[in-house]
DNA sequence: AGCTTAACCGGAACGATTCCGGATAATTTA
DNA sequence: TAAATTATCCGGAATCGTTCCGGTTAAGCT
């Protein structure tokens, strides 16, 4: 799991600067019940510690973190981004009538060697995502 | 794979109209050599068959087309999306370098079932992609 | 405490996509 | 095959998330 003191630890490595509102962001990024957040909420969550913040600070921050391979940022249809700390090979459930975003393990993952003998393709990052609706969303439609 | 009779008929049985516009995205949709094409694209080549086609007829089409379920629409980090007509569950194999896509067909499919089971999440449409370096582009590096 | 410069801010710019309202033409009906 | 209906088209304006800019602030080193 992603925690703050790991991230401050990498970016310290990196020789990147601590300040009030990289800490802001990273408070919202590793906060509980908030997975994949998207930068209009961290901008708003990360405000209440840090008023003075601005959004592009946050874009800036979102990018370098994304840069430096602490987080990842997820785009969708027209929909604002979202980022995810969780960097281990899994699929991201998506739910498309709340938008909530559940991790789920892969059992069997594909093989990136089989992958490059047959095609070529040298494999660096992935993205698995499946669509429908979560269990509360679901239920609520019946 | 797509045709475009397929398409056509597909069109017809949802009542939609045969354009001369509508006509022209699809030979590109359909025409060899260029799978997953952009809005972009598709509009330069389908101006070649239809001058006065306008870049929001392409959209409009693209739109069309992709909620009937006929293509699929993805997209990507601020780039622009692109299209794709093979709807069987496989993973896209998109080249960070010269931006090709190509589709790999999974060996293993994950289970929807197990997933549903699992958390209740139920599963409607999917998005697997692998990013890397194309066969060609690898070896241009070295 | 002073220096260097990464990081910040606000606002303007960007680019892909969507929205609009009037014009056009595909298809149906008589 | 002409008239009627309306889906589709066009061009341009609007949208919206994100990036870029130039000037300012403050983190971290000496």
């Amino acid at each position: 799991m992603l925690t703050k003191e790991f991230i401050i630890q990498k970016l310290q490595e990196k020789g990147l600067r601590i300040t009030s509102q990289r800490l802001a962001v990273i408070d919202v990024l590793v906060g509980k019940g908030h997975l994949h957040p998207g930068a209009r909420f961290i901008f708003k969550e990360a405000k209440k510690k840090c008023p003075g913040l601005s959004l592009s600070s946050v874009y800036a921050n979102i990018n370098e973190l994304s840069r430096y391979g602490i987080i990842k940022s997820l785009e969708f249809d027209g929909k604002e981004n979202r980022c995810e700390g969780n960097l281990e090979e899994h699929v991201n459930l998506i739910c498309e009538h709340c938008g909530k975003i559940t991790d789920f393990k892969i059992p069997v993952s594909l093989n990136q060697r089989e992958v490059a003998k047959k095609t070529g393709f040298m494999i660096t990052n992935n993205r698995l995502e499946y669509y429908g609706y979560c269990g509360e969303c679901t239920k609520r439609k019946e």
